[in-house]
DNA sequence: ATCATGACTAATG
DNA sequence: CCATTAGCCATGA
């Protein structure tokens, strides 16, 4: 585990649900701006599965990106979390 | 130090 | 959507 790839883990942890981020955009955080492609390389090792939640990472373009177990997957999880996101803001609004 | 590898990016076809 | 090209960079051998 080097520091960049700690770094990479941490700001993918911190991508609320529902949401995506680039990994352009995670290479800015981790002070490496234009290290996309090495970010891609750090999620690809992917310690800790469905922990991490590496899913939420893609494309600078709206492209889906890659995925260890699929890109038909990573489009599944993502529109899940979509609808349990949705879920959670309905929650609220009924519950004052 | 050098070399190869990719879940990238941007541009082009 | 896919393929190619060139640029980019952390990582491991």
């Amino acid at each position: 585990m080097t520091p960049f790839a700690r770094k990479v883990y941490k700001i993918v942890l911190s991508i609320p649900i529902g949401q995506v981020r680039s990994y352009k955009w995670i290479a800015s955080k981790a002070g490496r701006p234009a290290a996309a492609r090495s970010v891609g390389q750090i999620l690809k090792q992917n310690p800790y599965p469905l922990f991490v939640p590496c899913h939420r990472v893609v494309k600078a373009n709206g492209g889906l990106g890659g995925y260890r177990w699929g890109k038909k997957t990573k489009q599944r999880l993502l529109e899940l979390e979509k609808e349990i996101s949705k879920a959670i803001l309905i929650t609220k609004k009924g519950k004052r």
